[in-house]
DNA sequence: TCGTTATTTCGAATATTCTAGAAACATGGA
DNA sequence: TCCATGTTTCTAGAATATTCGAAATAACGA
């Protein structure tokens, strides 16, 4: 149970981490623009002029979080955000808002 | 415009990869539990279990960017999760969805 | 003034991330 | 088969982040 959520914050903070990156925030706004047809790695490089290198890696980093997906197309690989990821990232930072009670030291039983 | 633009991008950046720390993600999720009354940085070092250096810096962090505010109760300080620093990132995140248009090439005129 | 409580600063070891050039691979067309 | 296009892997140096013990500071109460 306690595992449970350190695993939960483990990904939640992955998932931050990826976006905190501002070569890869500008990927996934892009995509986000974008995200009714999709883009393929080319014209996101266009786009931003980020070497290939770097661009793959980072465009790797967001998959491997589940922020973006990817479908192939022949010789072009198409990448898609995941806005469900974000609306349950977002849902996972805020949703206990002030449920938190004041502990109030229990009653002892007679 | 540009320039602006990378500056918002940074800005928010910064503040997505505060999430991004376990530590960090743990004490804000536990200050929006509390976000009614706040908490001070011993009530969070008793429920989180670290080290108070470490605990301070992130605390320290988090402020840096806005995320959380500080107030001061003689010798207590008491920290806030700034939600609405929240809504707004994931608005610079989605607003601008699928507002794209696959660039047309313009008609010379003549 | 002195001790106590609450919190921060310093310092340093360790780990991780970022970046990009060069080379490799994979797919399809001529 | 050979070439062009699209994308990834390899490598490695430089930059940043993480962590925490020890010492310092700040604010109050006795």
């Amino acid at each position: 149970m306690r595992e449970e959520r350190d695993l939960q914050i483990a990904e939640a903070a992955k998932k931050f981490t990826e976006l905190g990156n501002p070569t890869r925030l500008s990927i996934f706004r892009l995509l986000v623009k974008a995200a009714d047809t999709g883009l393929s790695v080319g014209e996101i490089q266009k786009e931003l002029d980020v070497p290939g290198s770097t661009l793959s890696h980072h465009i790797q980093r967001l998959v491997n979080v589940g922020l973006v997906a990817q479908r192939r197309d022949s010789r072009t690989l198409y990448c898609e955000p995941q806005i469900m990821v974000i609306q349950e990232l977002v849902t996972f930072l805020l949703a206990e808002c002030c449920t938190r009670q004041t502990q109030i030291d229990p009653v002892q039983p007679d």
